[in-house]
DNA sequence: ACAATTTTCGACTCGTTAGTCAAATGGCAT
DNA sequence: ATGCCATTTGACTAACGAGTCGAAAATTGT
């Protein structure tokens, strides 16, 4: 069997595996949050010693870090992909809650709560990285008042109330329940926009 | 100056400060979460030493404990206040959900996701509780399902999404915000019943 | 086979924080 | 004043969990 140039596969592995603690951790923060969640319990899911795990990641509080970035990183880029010339405010903030919802639903990621258990310099870019989003997806809700698509109201409130439903789903939302996760976006996707459709 | 017959006062006194002691930590835990609010800290802001804490407490579970059956028992109260017969589903789903709304905002009331910092008993009796007043608020919309006032769609969904707006405005919103209380109570209602009242 | 390097682990340290306790304080009636 | 009881405290203990480190075990190249 021909095995790939060496060094550059270290690396591919050595990520590979990086990534893989820090989904673990994302999920059993999001199981049972931040500070419920052992290193030592998170090492044991992966199979490893909780050594182990420092030889990937510097600190929890990277991890959680790292976790809140992976989700807004995925944002960041379902906002571009979505953004269509041709929807107005209204066609343009359904596509974007559905595929957030997709993102939440399908993929291990979560929107975390636990903003205050990082300090410094990490809190503050979560915190300016999750302002960027809720102002993104404000100037869209602002987009449809503007064109006549979305009822008139305080778009941030409008906004807060949407985003609120989606960071609720990792409360509830098993992902091997019984409702389907598309069945779940559709839903919401409807519920939101009749929400504030304008008449 | 006549006082007041003494043993009653101060059983009044005690449980006064008690549930000062309770009202201030769950201030704490909506700001910071459960872990990064320490007694000490708590006891600072009532201007107390964190022994003193325990004279009225017996634990730290028992104050998280205590914040969740607060909010519930308010909550029961409300779903029990709102139920009239002359309203159809929407109708008292409306009611009730802007009820919420001003429980969460206008008291130090807060719907905490740390459930999972209880153990045991605690923890049991919480879920049982919540699942009740998720159960309720179901009904009521099954019955507006039924009584052709509301959207037909999968209530729990549905409820879910609801719910999740009301979870998230602890995180967002600051009493003194300059977004009023009632403003934000009246849109939450508005949006809510347009997201799913039948056409 | 063997050396070099990556990966893993057991056993430790260290800091933090919940919780305890015996003693001090303060109000109040007599 | 004095004694009684409620309240508060400083100083302590105990437990838990993050993070470290030197050595062992895999893995890979020659």
């Amino acid at each position: 069997m021909t095995k790939i140039k060496s060094p550059f596969n270290r690396e591919e592995q050595y990520a590979a595996k990086r990534v893989a603690v820090i989904r673990a951790a994302g999920a059993a923060f999001r199981r049972k949050g931040y500070h419920n969640a052992s290193m030592v319990e998170i090492a044991r899911t992966l199979g490893l010693s909780k050594a182990a795990l420092y030889y990937y990641v510097k600190s929890k509080e990277e991890i959680l870090f790292e976790c809140h970035i992976n989700v807004y990183d995925a944002m960041d880029a379902l906002i571009t992909s979505t953004r269509n010339k041709d929807d107005d405010g209204l066609e343009r903030l359904k596509k974007l809650y559905g595929a957030f919802a997709h993102l939440l639903i399908r993929d291990g990621l979560a929107l975390l709560a636990d903003v205050d258990s990082l300090k410094g310099e990490f809190q503050t870019i979560v915190l300016t990285r999750r302002n960027k989003i809720e102002h993104a997806v404000t100037s869209i809700v602002e987009r449809g008042m503007g064109d006549g698509s979305i009822k008139k109201a305080d778009p941030k409130i409008t906004v807060f109330f949407l985003m609120g439903a989606l960071n609720w789903l990792n409360v509830w939302y098993e992902a091997d329940g019984r409702i389907s996760g598309d069945e779940i976006a559709t839903q919401f996707v409807a519920q939101m926009s009749a929400g504030i459709t304008a008449l």
